[in-house]
DNA sequence: TTCATATTTCAACCTCTATTGAAATGTTGA
DNA sequence: TCAACATTTCAATAGAGGTTGAAATATGAA
């Protein structure tokens, strides 16, 4: 992965609706969720929520799909990937003590 | 770790120059680099670097310690593996697919 | 003390980002 | 076709972030 475009995504990320978004589409899984879906549970008026979902897609961190009058976006698990695999082992050099940050009781 | 602490801290990995002075940084272990040299490296001008260390600092990201004439600066392991474990971990509910990205077990 | 070195702070400037409400676009069903 | 619904786009505004050169602060050495 290049770095501008990690250093997109982690733009991306840096904000809190965004963030929540993410974890939302991740919690759907294939299925993914509408915008109106995500902006009610978000609690978001429709162009807020909106800008937030083009800019994560822009990012590379999100898909978009038309499914007749909604739009369904679901995370891009690669990209997700790529990006935290990039600050941990580009940026940190795999340091042991990062890793074992990450490591799940 | 708090959910603003993880924004904050990619917030500042967002950032050519700033991702550049993370990498050296865990490249020098605990010698650290002083600003002076991170400036050189960098080819960049004392007050740019001066704001992106701060920028850093205040993200809880690196340390500073002055030594002599020189103010050495150091990664905090601690803060980059806290945020990149929220995101794998919190964020993205460790999902496998995210976690072989980046072979982790 | 005085000078040179290392670094930060400041002010000015410009660009980018976030939010809002209103208007426009696309889609379905009566 | 027309009305409703879902979503995006637009314009306006306010605020945050990045860069620069000059000035201020802190430290060590002659």
């Amino acid at each position: 992965m290049k770095e501008d475009m990690v250093i997109r995504a982690l733009g991306a990320l840096a904000q809190e609706m965004r963030l929540h978004i993410v974890r939302h589409l991740i919690s759907k899984g294939s299925e993914g969720a509408s915008a109106g879906e995500i902006a009610k549970v978000l609690n978001a008026i429709s162009s807020k929520t909106s800008f937030h979902l083009s800019t994560l897609e822009n990012a590379g961190l999100i898909s978009s799909q038309r499914q007749s009058r909604n739009i369904i976006y679901r995370a891009n698990l690669d990209t997700l990937g790529g990006v935290i695999s990039f600050v941990l082992n580009d940026c940190c050099a795999a340091h042991p003590d990062i890793r074992a940050c990450c490591e799940l009781p």
